[in-house]
DNA sequence: CCAATCGTAACTAACTAAGTTACATGAAGC
DNA sequence: GCTTCATGTAACTTAGTTAGTTACGATTGG
């Protein structure tokens, strides 16, 4: 798992699960998805669980499932329960008393605030559905869901 | 000079700069304002020289000076010259072949071409020239541009 | 009781970006 | 010309972040 690639290595993982409804997968089985390790994908995910859009379970046939129908679960919701920013800059003051920090400051997080309430909106109308929806149209017409390499 | 403010950090100097339209800046002075030193203020720059937005000047009396009035500069050039993403999450394949990763970056890549192209046009809108007047609203009500911190 | 599984802490390794040092290059003033 | 003040840039160091790993405790089902 590269770096910045939580969200769609996460996403990549609700997919599958969500193609396996009735079937708990395990951390193990999850990590070979995303190339990488059990710890790894639990800590990633123990965000979700506490969102409910994941439940794990221990012991013999346990694992994770998701919480609840994909159509329900949005990009929005994995997003912040990745804890994910969803822009990368930072707004925090560096010269208290500067006037034209602050004046930066304010202009740099009024755009902020309204970049995050945009983005997250547009996040929100795109659901875990959506993503199995495209996935089986590439299924169809392939015929092949490789997971080879 | 934290992680993640080199927006804000240009910004501040910038403005710093329109406040002195015939006054070339050195980077040593540039650095102070920003509480870091010389060299790192020139490798933060040097892609706004490149764009324009600056040039430089060696020598006695050389330094910085804009490349044009405030109110042709806007944030979004000024992101760009620094080589900053707007988003922060990668869509890069790392199961070639496999449909489901197939279908994420798909429709990760379809929001983030989306939401790139509305956060540039935003920031499109924001100049120079703004941040300068907000700086000087505050100043005019304060009266004081304190550099001591 | 045992094997499978998650939860989590602690450590290591890799990567990134800022900070620093050093020196070459160029411009202005004497 | 020589000196001084600047930028330009390469190379190295340092600090911080995050993925990866190891280890082990807790829980569950057979």
């Amino acid at each position: 798992m590269k770096r910045n690639s939580r969200l769609s290595s996460t996403l990549h993982i609700l997919v599958h699960m969500a193609e396996k409804p009735e079937q708990a997968l395990t951390s193990e089985q999850l990590a070979t998805f995303i190339h990488t390790n059990p710890v790894v994908v639990r800590r990633t995910i123990a965000g979700l669980r506490d969102a409910g859009i994941v439940t794990s379970s221990r012991g013999h046939g346990g694992g994770w499932l998701l919480g609840r129908v994909p159509e329900k679960i949005s990009l929005a919701e994995i997003s912040v329960a990745l804890g994910e920013t969803l822009l990368p800059f930072s707004t925090e003051p560096e010269s208290p008393g500067c006037l034209v920090e602050q004046a930066v400051i304010a202009v740099l997080d009024d755009f902020r605030i309204a970049a995050e309430r945009l983005l997250a909106e547009k996040l929100s109308r795109i659901t875990l559905a959506d993503l199995t929806a495209d996935f089986r149209r590439r299924f169809d017409l392939i015929g092949v869901s490789s997971h080879a390499v």
